[in-house]
RNA sequence: GGGAGCAUAGCUCAGCUGGUUCAGAGCACCUGCCUUACAAGCAGGGGGUCACAGGUUCGAACCCUGUUGCUCCCA
């Protein structure tokens, strides 16, 4: 067979994916297996694959492969969100393109254009996904807005709303007027902004010429002041108690109030009260009875109760007003000032706090359980550091702003009668019938109903995803919610820890009195080598596609893994993916190497082969052991990286090496077998990282079957192995890279045989055909005495010769020997020193002051060994 | 402003209950090699005051206190 030198992933990849398919292997039914089962984060439905879901879902993919290879019944179920505000935002933005503004449309007609570009461009990112090698029950795809997705959240809405837990209020709210939606507090960015203090000085009503100065951020909201507030205890102002000042420009006379909220230090120590445009005015407002004055229309422009500047942009009329200010002398300073400001995650609009009407979730009640089962470890998080800011966030939690002035959405199941009585329902014609019920009237006709024109939260949508996909809100005890609920792993990213992780350990305890998933895989964020998070907008992200067609999904799936530790942020580096290319390069050739030998049958098993052999049985299970571990720990890195040196340093450094018959030699069919299984099963083991080359060479390996694959074959598991064999295996190492130093040393071509004389017990003995093979040796020879004229090393307190003839050089030797004394007399001394201690000696635990007692007793040894080596030089 | 976390080799990170040669791994780097599977490779090698300062202890990368720097979350 032709095998080329370069590993190609392209065909490889492509091929295999499809069979998986055609063989159905991704797909789950309920049986009397074990379940195990992931719910994908369901990307924003707009979205196109980015190196964080490259990470994410690389993750999950391991997970699931292997819990698949062990036998478990294992889905993976994948899906999109309908991101109403991003999805919305777009659709509005195309159909400006096309000369369409929304506000000519019906809703109907907006939610058919929406329908026709989600059908359309919706769902790119599943096909992605596809190339890195996702094992997802496709199937199962879902979407937020399916049918019976949309109809489990109206349900819980509706049952939340009978229960008082959903309530209508009026709040202040994160108002984005570029959206004109309201935005849930998790939506809104904090920056820092250099602005301006302005302070500003309010005349004290009835007095000729007295003043009161406050300092704000904000002078357009001088319109909208309805009091000025001072510290109780500051004597400042204590005097100006009852009287009312003046708002600048529109003379409005405002009360003079005390309250303790203000903190004296900060600018004048006298603050302006808004209660419409800001959240603690507002709740200072609340407390002394402040009437609210909202003088924004929703697109951010001022409205008439503004009685300045009507119709102006906020920030327009700000220039305007400071002028107007400092015309009227209104003005005392302005300063220099950075503070924090709120933007639209979404949009990138300032945030306008905002007096409104929305729906709004209790959370109280449902945190403390939802607490409750994080702290006590029945849902895990790794990595665990994690839960501290969950339980920060549970204890401080605050209710859930639920609506959103969008189309694109589950619309709210609200209905309003012309006396503005609520009815929630599940259809106009059931509102219809609760309506005539409530009312006595049954003249009502649906004509006297209006729906809420809003829709809910995506995060609604999503904090049902594990119970709703399985259809268990609207069917409950349903075979698939039955089978595959709880889930097993969440794989998802900490900044939606509490939007979305928490929200969801909520409903899995209201909705099927059980938690949601037993463990939480935290990822970090992939950044760019600057330290900056990857993203579109800055234009630092990779393609990921291209990154596949460069160095193949398998590369870069190690290149995501390697460094990438749970909770930790990923420097991402092309390198990465490079090694991870290289890696399959180096399988491959190990697949050149073994397939280019020809099986002798009459050959018997030479011993270096039947010894190299069994060390190798002991060595993969004693790599699995720390390999299944690792995975215990969700320490997938560690894992890998196991993986990796197992078949690149032991198996291929090593192994191969040791059995390969010499050029053009047939190979004998023990070894032969040995060989193929070993390779295998290390594909298998490798498999959950690196599916596509790992299927190719195990189909390579063997004659297989149709319809077989190592992807649902059974993953090997660690055994007993024999530690002796294993130590004495690196001690024969470090002998064979004894004799290459000194062969290197005293250029001795590899081709040119050696004798090797051993001085003492060699615990390696039984490798002591390995090391003649490995180091080209003739013949070993235990002797009493070291011969003359050799080159020598010393491993563990065994003494290794190489005659050399004329070769040796003595000084040189001296000085290698010399340095090794000087440090095991140092190492001696350290050891000596603790043992001297008295206190060392009665004070440590018996064990380790042995353990010092053998190191002395070994370094001792050496030490004689090395001095004697000196003196015969 | 409140809370949490981190600081170990050039980079990314391990380092379990303080005690085996404990100062490690991968990559990068340096020096040899186109040796017959692989130069996407092989064989060697250098590199760290474990952020800083104290303390506890027979013994500290590990525990305690403080300092500095960075990150994240919340307001």
């Amino acid at each position: 067979m032709e095998i080329p030198a370069k590993y190609d992933p392209s065909g490889i990849e492509n091929k295999w994916y499809q069979y998986w398919l055609d063989n159905k292997f991704f797909q789950s039914v309920p049986d009397e297996r074990e379940p195990y089962t992931i719910v994908i984060p369901p990307p924003n439905v707009t979205g196109v694959l980015h190196m964080g879901h490259m990470l994410n879902n690389t993750i999950q993919d391991v997970l699931v492969r292997r819990a698949r290879m062990q036998g478990k019944n294992a889905l993976w179920l994948p899906g999109t969100d309908h991101a109403s505000i991003a999805t919305e935002a777009k659709v509005v933005a195309k159909l400006k393109e096309e000369g369409i503004e929304k506000s000519s449309l019906t809703r109907e007609e907006f939610l058919a254009h929406a329908w026709e570009w989600k059908d359309k461009h919706g769902g790119i990112i599943l096909e992605q996904l596809k190339k890195l090698g996702a094992s997802c029950d496709w199937e199962r795809t879902k979407f937020t807005m399916d049918e019976s997705m949309y109809g489990s959240v109206i349900d819980v809405f509706i049952d939340l709303y009978n229960k008082g837990l959903i309530y209508r209020g009026v709040r202040m709210v994160n108002w984005d007027p570029k959206a004109l939606t309201a935005l849930s507090d998790e939506e809104v960015i904090y920056k820092e902004v250099k602005s301006k203090l302005y302070y500003v000085r309010y005349k004290v009503e009835g007095s000729a010429d007295e003043w009161v100065t406050i300092a704000t951020t904000r002078p357009e909201t001088i319109l909208g002041d309805t009091a000025v507030c001072y510290h109780p205890e500051d004597e400042r102002f204590k005097h100006l108690a009852g009287k009312r000042v003046l708002v600048p420009l529109i003379k409005r006379s405002v009360p003079m109030i005390a309250d303790e909220y203000v903190d004296r230090e900060f600018g004048t120590g006298c603050l302006k009260i808004t209660p419409a445009h800001d959240i603690n005015d507002y709740n200072i407002g609340l407390k002394h009875n402040l009437e609210s004055i909202d003088i924004f229309n929703d697109n951010g422009t001022l409205n008439e109760k503004a009685l300045l500047y009507t119709g102006q942009d906020r920030f327009a009329v700000r220039g305007r007003i400071v002028e107007d200010l400092l015309n009227h002398g209104h003005i005392l300073k302005i300063e220099d000032y950075v503070n924090n400001v709120g933007f639209s995650e979404r949009t990138d609009e300032v945030i306008e706090p905002k007096l409104s009407v929305q729906w709004f979730m209790k959370m109280d009640e449902m945190a403390k359980p939802a607490l409750d089962v994080v702290m006590n470890d029945t849902v895990r998080f790794h990595p665990e550091k994690f839960k501290n800011t969950y339980r920060h966030w549970m204890e401080n939690v605050r209710d859930w702003c639920i609506s959103r002035q969008l189309w694109w959405g589950q619309r709210i199941p609200a209905y309003y009668l012309k006396t503005g009585e609520v009815i929630v329902a599940k259809s106009a014609e059931e509102a219809l019938e609760k309506a005539r019920i409530l009312t006595g009237n049954t003249a009502l006709l649906p004509q006297d109903l209006r729906q809420d024109e809003d829709v809910l939260d995506t995060w609604f949508s999503s904090w049902l995803w594990p119970i709703s996909v399985f259809d268990g809100i609207r069917n409950p005890g349903n075979p698939d919610i039955k089978y595959y609920y709880p889930t097993n792993d969440l794989v998802t990213a900490p900044e939606i820890l509490f939007f979305w992780v928490a929200r969801m350990i909520m409903a899995g305890l209201e909705y099927q009195n059980d938690i949601p998933f037993k463990n939480v895989y935290l990822t970090g964020i992939v950044r760019d080598k600057l330290g900056r998070k990857m993203s579109k907008s800055l234009g630092n992200s990779p393609d990921p596609l291209e990154l596949i067609s460069r160095f193949g999904a398998d590369g870069v799936r190690v290149g995501m893994l390697l460094t990438s530790p749970a909770g930790n942020d990923l420097p991402f580096d092309e390198s990465l993916c490079e090694q991870g290319r290289n890696f399959s390069n180096k399988i491959w050739n190990a697949l050149r190497l073994v397939k280019g030998w020809t099986i002798n049958p009459a050959l018997s098993q030479p011993a270096y082969a039947a010894v190299t052999v069994q060390w190798f049985e002991s060595r993969f299970n004693d790599a699995l052991e720390q390999i299944e571990e690792n995975f215990n720990k969700y320490r997938l890195s560690e894992a890998l990286m196991a993986v990796y040196k197992l078949v690149w340093d032991d198996f291929c450094a090593w192994y191969l090496e040791m059995v390969k018959p010499a050029y053009q030699q047939p190979i004998d069919p023990a070894t032969m077998s040995a060989t193929t299984a070993f390779f295998s099963r290390l594909m298998q083991v490798l498999h959950p990282f690196m599916p596509f080359i790992t299927e190719e060479i195990w189909q390579l390996l063997e004659e297989r079957k149709p319809g077989e694959s190592i992807m649902v074959s059974a993953i090997p598991v660690s055994g007993a192995y024999d530690a002796a064999k294993l130590s004495a295996f690196e001690h024969a190492e470090q002998v064979v890279i004894g004799i290459r130093n000194i062969r290197k040393e005293k250029n001795i071509a590899f081709k040119d045989s050696i004798e090797l004389f051993i001085k003492g017990e060699n615990p390696a003995s039984g490798f002591d055909e390995v090391v003649a093979k490995l180091g080209n040796v003739s013949a070993l020879n235990y002797v009493d005495d070291k011969p003359s004229a050799a080159a020598g090393f010393l491993v563990k307190s065994t003494e290794y010769y190489i005659p050399l003839g004329e070769g040796v050089d003595p000084d040189a030797e001296r000085e290698k020997l010399q340095k090794e004394l000087d440090y095991m007399q140092g190492f001696l001394d350290s050891v000596m020193k603790k043992l001297g201690n008295e206190r060392f000696v009665s004070n440590a635990k018996p064990e380790i002051v042995d353990n010092e007692k053998r190191k002395q007793a070994d370094a001792e040894t050496k030490i004689q060994l090395l001095k004697a080596r000196l003196g015969e030089l």
